[in-house]
DNA sequence: CGCAATATTGAAAACGATCAAGGGTCGTGG
DNA sequence: CCACGACCCTTGATCGTTTTCAATATTGCG
């Protein structure tokens, strides 16, 4: 379904690198010694519960999919990682999602010490990975909510605006609302649950409603206050906590 | 949305009790000591995420739902918790959703020791709430290709046939291929994404097609091989690790 | 420059929601 | 014992949204 464009590449990753996780992110996960990174290009699978062994991956930079293939042949997008979220844990396994890079994307990847009884492992990892997966499960749960009892706008509304929000504010120009977003929009349908036609006219909808423009990888709000009202949008859901 | 019926109701948990968990799962949970026991009867609600504070509940008997209501009015449901699923953690306070009882539960309680970085928590209470916290991902997961992938047929039927596979052989009659069910017909409305009148037209469809029938709280499969086939249902993706 | 992936639009059809009315069951109180 | 209300189930008719199919731009990239 997407291209894989080679191996994956193994690099050193600087302290400025990791400095581009958020400060609350970085004295957190900084923590997480021995980690190694990686890199990826767009594309590239970075996990794949068939393949792969279990193991423990932050997110440090880029954008990545997690997703799964139904025996139905659909595809259906589980979440979008960002930048400090953990990207792969056991669960996946169980799950079966398959996690893809979207953008060049650097990884920290630390062993899975959740699945060796023997591995002496501090509370406070052990702390971070539940925070972790507690967060992924308050996404999830408003993924949930968002394909189960919203209608097209709403959802790709909301799909917009919650990534808007976890990226924090946009440092693309000053006064520009919006964001830079690798996403096709096959991949904001099988996140949402509509085909990619439907996803298509929703967007210019949008457009020439003046809420919102996603053109050329770029997500730009015309009008956020509006779109939100228009698809009842509640920040406080996203913040502080889940960002 | 759901009336209660009288306060909450503490009383003894027997070993007999706990032992109806299923042997692997009493091994696992029995780790876990000085825990209070508590019942609720159908209709109470166990924990909400806007009054309680935030403990852990596993569930020893019983069914309960774990669902958020959405500020369009609607409710969905994010999933319904049966005999040793833990249901609840600080992510239901994330995610904003409460917990009801759906027959008459017991549940042990624990404090919360992933809110207070003082505690001093073995690894195995940290790893059976990891594993925890996988499996319930592992549901999600599937719950969310359920609603973002599958028609109305296939999402009922999937929903029924996890919880039978979830709940194990039945022990109703001998030769009776089916289980107990509390839900209503709105319960899985909310839980796939579908409008109760909806749910209704397609277990009517799956009665007439000598598929399942639900009648009365009990749901069984008429014709359990063929249904597994219409809704492409895949009985590995739920063992044995997430049973 | 040319190919492959992605985006765009129209027309027709399918699917599920909604509205409306009625039926069954259970528990409670007169 | 029956009447009543609450809740849940059931069915028909109609409406609206979203899918599907098909054809045509447009973009990105080697």
């Amino acid at each position: 379904m997407v291209c894989g464009s080679g191996a994956c590449m193994t690099t050193q990753v600087s302290i400025g690198r990791l400095q581009a996780l958020s400060p609350d992110l970085y004295r957190q996960k900084s923590d997480l010694t021995g980690g190694i990174p990686r890199t990826y290009a767009p594309g590239e699978t970075i996990y794949d519960y068939e393949d792969d062994t279990p193991r423990l991956l932050f997110l440090v930079s880029g954008w990545a999919v997690s997703s799964k293939m139904l025996p139905n042949g659909t595809r259906i997008v589980v979440e979008f990682a960002l930048r400090g979220d953990m990207i792969s844990t056991p669960s996946l396994e169980l799950a079966r999602e398959t996690v893809q890079a979207l953008s060049r994307v650097t990884v920290m990847e630390f062993p899975d010490f959740t699945s060796h009884a023997s591995l002496e492992v501090s509370p406070r990892l052990y702390r971070i990975v539940l925070t972790e997966m507690m967060r992924r499960q308050a996404r999830m749960s408003e993924r949930l909510a968002n394909i189960g009892r919203r209608d097209a706008l709403e959802r790709t509304g909301h799909l917009l605006l919650e990534l808007a929000t976890r990226l924090g504010p946009s440092r693309l120009k000053p006064n520009f609302d919006g964001f830079e977003c690798p996403l096709t929009q096959a991949d904001i349908g099988d996140a949402v649950g509509l085909s990619t036609v439907h996803i298509n006219r929703v967007l210019r909808d949008m457009r020439v409603g003046g809420l919102l423009s996603f053109r050329n990888g770029i997500v730009e709000f015309l009008d956020r206050h509006r779109l939100m009202e228009l698809v009842d949008f509640d920040e406080t859901y996203f913040t502080p906590h889940m960002i």
